[in-house]
DNA sequence: TATCCACAGGAAGCACTGGCCG
DNA sequence: CGGCCAGTGCTTCCTGTGGATA
């Protein structure tokens, strides 16, 4: 049934990139001075999740190191280095620069001396999940390294603007700006029967099937592929020789949770606290929400770091917040 | 309409942690 | 070892906002 299972996983980087042609090639565009010893203008990835921002950034990055000798290349997720001190040391260890970083060697901004004198050797920095970075002025300061190319990825581009000062907003008008919207029934069907030549026997499932594999992810390309991963070992599972329509069925809530859970999995504990607090009602209010949060948790933040935790939640698609003042709600996310 | 107050989110500073150095 | 110091998570203090109430 399954002959390459690698396929199935949402980070395997297909050869071509199906449907994304206007982004690829543009984004390309932009990245093409780099072949040529020079930097290339930031550029901004925006859109939905699971529209392949991130694949389509390391897909063109590959390409370019395949193309380009000397070039550098890292890639950051501010979620996970979300701190100024944390993304330079991680952009320091992509050129093998941390060796002799310590704390006390390292008065303000020695990490970004370091980084701006390097050596001349082009950088392609891809810094994911942008929004969660806490300082943004570091946009700022990595802009004015001659040779490091950023290319940055946001689930919203407004959120990251509303956050971004107006002197890195005015650098950053020359920003390239790449919107990706979600993907169509065809084009998702057209990527999963790519998928499927790759890595299932043939016969398992035909197109009819994968229609429905598509309208269920509703325009996310790893929630479809998620289904067909699920799909696909749950028939495997039951000795079954092809995925049937209700094995589908069956299969997209469960592949849709799994790709939540993931999300979840980042979250500390009070925050998955808060999170679970808010399941379990649907919606609540902030009074009830946080009253219901000292009652279980073992040691209590206060209600300042609590309003944290939720806009992470928030930012997340976790949770969502209706009103701004009195009468806030929060609910879940259907 | 005026007043009240729950709430959001910015700013500053505090406490803790863990390397480093004399 | 003890003092020092940067990074980090957190609290404290604060201002502005808008729905609720008299």
């Amino acid at each position: 049934m399954i002959t390459d299972a690698r396929v199935l996983q949402p980070e395997f980087i297909p050869r071509e990139v199906q449907h994304r042609d206007a982004e690829v090639n543009y984004l390309s565009s932009v990245l093409n001075p780099i072949t040529e010893g020079q930097r290339a203008d930031p550029a901004l990835l925006h859109g939905p999740s699971g529209v392949g921002k991130t694949c389509i950034a390391q897909f063109l990055v590959e390409q370019l190191r395949e193309a380009v000798v000397d070039l550098n290349y890292q890639y950051v997720n501010c979620w996970e280095d979300h701190s100024r001190f944390k993304t330079l040391y991680r952009l320091l260890d992509g050129i093998g620069r941390t060796v002799d970083v310590h704390r006390q060697s390292t008065p303000k901004d020695v990490l970004l001396e370091r980084l701006r004198n390097a050596d001349e050797t082009p950088y392609v920095v891809i810094l994911d999940e942008v929004d969660q970075l806490e300082d943004k002025s570091l946009l700022y300061d990595l802009y004015r390294i001659p040779h490091l190319t950023m290319i940055l990825i946001s689930n919203d581009e407004e959120g990251l603007f509303a956050a971004i000062d107006d002197r890195l907003n005015s650098r950053l008008t020359d920003c390239e700006r790449i919107r990706f919207r979600s993907y169509h029934e065809e084009e998702l069907v057209a990527i999963l029967t790519d998928r499927v030549r790759w890595g299932l026997a043939e016969d398992v499932i035909d197109t009819r099937r994968l229609e429905l594999v598509a309208a269920n992810a509703a325009g996310d390309a790893r929630v479809a592929i998620g289904i067909l991963r699920r799909a696909a070992r749950k028939a495997k599972h039951e000795s079954v020789a092809e995925i049937t329509a209700d094995i589908i069925q069956e299969e997209t809530p469960e592949a849709k949770s799994e790709i939540k859970q993931k999300t979840i999995d980042r979250l500390t504990t009070d925050q998955e606290l808060l999170y679970n607090i808010i399941s379990e009602h649907g919606k609540i209010t902030p009074q009830k929400l946080y009253e219901s949060y000292c009652a279980t948790a073992g040691d209590p933040k206060t209600k300042r770091m609590v309003r944290n935790y939720l806009s992470k939640l928030e930012h997340y698609n976790l949770i969502r917040a209706e009103g701004n003042t009195k009468a806030r709600i929060y609910r879940t996310r259907v």
